[in-house]
DNA sequence: CAATGAAGGTATGTTCAGCGAACCTTCTAA
DNA sequence: TTAGAAGGTTCGCTGAACATACCTTCATTG
């Protein structure tokens, strides 16, 4: 691949359209991504709007304004009166558009966002296997880890979400999570959109407990190196259904 | 170290404050950072006010302010006047507070950054090696890598920025070279502080030398594991000095 | 040695996001 | 049946950001 002058690069990092995100948009962003990535799961109730506008250090009618733009997108449901309150609905099917579509609408960012998973994934699984991990994580990365084994489609689609963060998240790092959590958004609606064949989903299955295994064994290079593995495998995959 | 279970540390990054930064505070954030990092030089002329609220995508009273923030700094100096404009300065000695004063000011975000670095870096020094470098490339990584050997002081700490910077530049991922910078953005004020004894520099730079020759040679597995040697040593000098 | 024009510096009025605060409506649980 | 906890609504205020026009400086150039 050819690669423009270090120079260049940095010159389009300093001078390029800062990215001017709202107060509005960033609510909307963090509660998608939350329902997105399986954080929040189906029925789970939101905290009262007044609390949540309150621990977000945002108006309450900023908040609404997001809540309702999620209700929009068919993520949340909202009931009044006592003992209402805003909650997480099934994630529809989606008008699914095409592979190809949203990889054009993406274009080269999703080639951006492989390399950077590519390089913080690995990472963050020989972080999460150079930890001493408690009792209750081990048996949680376990649940995940059943969790997104052998089912298919959307239901499948979440728990691998919920997986790959939850394994970023077990090295304990803020920052390292939420890059973690970006990259997972980033490539999301692109990794619901490619069918999924049986082979591959056992294929996946089983990288994704060799990853669990040798986190829990705290072998920190094979786990960087199983998670190479399977990244470098669905980056082939997607790569696969957009040429 | 012992770790709180996955779902708390989710639910502190779905329901903690949003980041509100408005256009003022990234444009000075953006121009800050590539004067720390050294992407823009002392001498270096900024584009002309008008040309570069454009490109930021920002009023010109709003870029102004964000000069007039960095002039307080220290950091550039206008001149009037035809053949005027806006220049990059010698970054002033600076009131240097002591890395133990930075440290409580930084807190716990140390040890996130650290993190973060440990696992972003290595595997950028190791998607450079895989690229195919132009020679033009190669000569500027070998420049970057001279002008951070030897000297000290401020010199020294713009350098290893840049040398960094530029390895991440050289994978050609926008987003990695992005979280690099943000990285050693945060480390930066704390290691310009902290007190070099000539054995770090020797050391420091023979890692270098090797980081690059893994480099030029193609070595991805070695540039990562140089990298992950290099970043465990500047982690532990800095660890050491908070104790 | 003027005159030009490219640059930074200033002033003004408009718009709109976001806020606080008070209030309305629904509906369950006691 | 009623109190209270939730979502829903309204309104006026403030400040950030903008567009636009104009002023000031001063190197270059004719």
């Amino acid at each position: 691949m050819s690669v423009g002058n270090v120079e260049a690069l940095w010159a389009r990092s300093v001078f390029s359209p800062v990215p001017v995100r709202n107060a509005f948009e960033v609510t909307v962003e963090r509660l998608a991504q939350g329902i997105r990535l399986g954080v929040l799961v189906e029925g789970d109730r939101l905290p009262p709007e007044r609390e949540l506008a309150e621990t977000f250090g945002v108006s309450r009618v900023t908040l609404r304004e997001g809540i309702k733009a999620l209700r929009d997108a068919g993520l949340v449901e909202s009931r009044r009166g006592r003992g209402g309150g805003t909650f997480v609905v099934t994630p529809k099917p989606e008008r699914t558009r095409s592979a190809d579509q949203i990889g054009r609408s993406i274009g080269n960012g999703i080639n951006d966002a492989l390399e950077l998973r590519r390089v913080v994934e690995p990472g963050a699984a020989a972080l999460a296997a150079s930890r001493t991990l408690t009792a209750v994580d081990r048996a949680s990365l376990l649940r995940y880890l059943a969790d997104a084994t052998g089912c298919d489609s959307t239901v499948r689609r979440l728990a691998d979400s919920r997986l790959h963060l939850a394994i970023a998240a077990l090295g304990g790092s803020a920052s390292v999570t939420a890059v973690v959590a970006d990259v997972q958004m980033r490539l999301d609606e692109l990794l619901r959109a490619i069918p999924v064949i049986p082979a591959n989903i056992a294929h996946s299955d089983q990288q994704h407990a060799a990853i669990v295994d040798a986190i829990l064994g705290g072998q920190t290079d094979r786990a960087r190196i199983e998670m190479e593995e399977h990244v470098d495998g669905t980056a082939a995959l997607l790569r696969g259904f957009l040429n």
